[in-house]
DNA sequence: AATAAGTTAAACTAAATAGTTAAACAATAT
DNA sequence: ATATTGTTTAACTATTTAGTTTAACTTATT
């Protein structure tokens, strides 16, 4: 593979992702990607033979992506309130840079379940909970936690760092009525989401 | 209008709304919306003449169905604890019979920003802060809320409730691996969204 | 220089799909 | 009874789009 190759794919994944994110599977065009990476259809084929193929190298990429940038909240010695607190401002942070991620893998999820299954083997999010509750027992007491409310607040949780991207057209918009823009409210949501949860949890 | 085209007319919008929020607007297909109706595809097009009309139709019929279950909120003499209760109830009832619709309207909303601005028009978000804030000035000081928490504070409630729906292929899948069934979930969701939110509001 | 790989251009195929048309039949209204 | 409206059938058009093909051209590789 020469260098010249690297330029080319690189330039066509990052313009598929562009289109993918934007309009989703059904809604990309392959004429559109080919556009905007600067080179033919042809040569599009030729690198990637189907849109289906791209499609799903394009969602491995990024799930990858966002998964490396979590992985280190488990190894770091921390507490559980820091752990939560480094976990709003890394992923705030990383949603910041890819703003339609949230709303696209949600709906592609959504539209092809099946999906999910080669994701779920990857993330084993269980035994990520596991891990967790392990690493805290102690101060998970000091909370009012038990192992069954930890399903609800670990969704609580993703909901309050997703649910603002994953709505960003509504959340925008509202937010510009009452006088605030959405950076300056994303900005301020990584310490309130923090707080939030923390004051949530305490006994 | 006779009698039968009522029958007709309300199931071609049933079909369409379930072939919509399954797939999207650009995934339906007008054979599959006229084959759920039980109805060929010129009669389809005899009732509305083009997918772009049948969607908007939907898409707002569905909207207005989810605002109405809700406008009762602020008319009800409650406290504000109370009305945090009523809302993730009543929300998360609605929503448990319409699973899908979180994802689509995200979706369809992030594929088409100008819907929101009709959208926009009709629910008027910030009033409806405005007069909450009226209504219960004196217990919000008993918390710690001023105006500016007003924006977080709200999307804070709305993730809470809508975000499980949103992931429902991917909420469903950890919580099997997880031991607890989806609906079990929701059911606890709905005390522990009031209870959760309830105790972070709290000085 | 010769071979191979990357790239373009342009015309093409095949399939899917929104929307149309026209003729016939059924149900309802006047 | 008759005109109107609802409905079916089935073939059709027009468009969009994924994917192919082929010939020529360019840029590395050997």
């Amino acid at each position: 593979m020469t260098e010249n190759d690297k330029q080319t794919e690189s330039r066509i994944l990052e313009a598929a992702s562009e289109v993918f994110l934007e309009k989703g599977m059904d809604g990309a065009r392959m004429q559109d990607i080919a556009d905007r990476a600067g080179i033919n259809k042809s040569l599009l084929h030729y690198y990637y033979r189907t849109k289906d193929h791209l499609f799903n190298t394009v969602f491995e990429k990024t799930v990858n992506q966002m998964l490396m940038r979590f992985a280190p909240v488990l190894d770091q010695d921390l507490t559980f309130e820091e752990k939560i607190r480094f976990f709003f401002h890394e992923h705030i942070d990383f949603l910041m840079n890819n703003r339609r991620l949230p709303s696209f893998l949600l709906n592609e999820i959504n539209r092809n379940p099946e999906r999910m299954t080669k994701l779920m083997e990857k993330i084993e999010v269980h035994k990520l909970w596991d891990t967790l509750h392990a690493q805290h027992k102690k101060e998970l007491n000091a909370y009012n936690i038990n192992r069954e409310d930890f399903p609800q607040i670990m969704v609580s949780v993703a909901a309050l760092s997703l649910f603002p991207f994953a709505g960003f057209e509504i959340v925008s918009r509202i937010l510009e009525k009452h006088g605030t823009g959405f950076d300056e409210f994303i900005e301020k949501r990584k310490d309130f989401a923090t707080q939030f949860v923390i004051k949530a949890l305490k006994k």
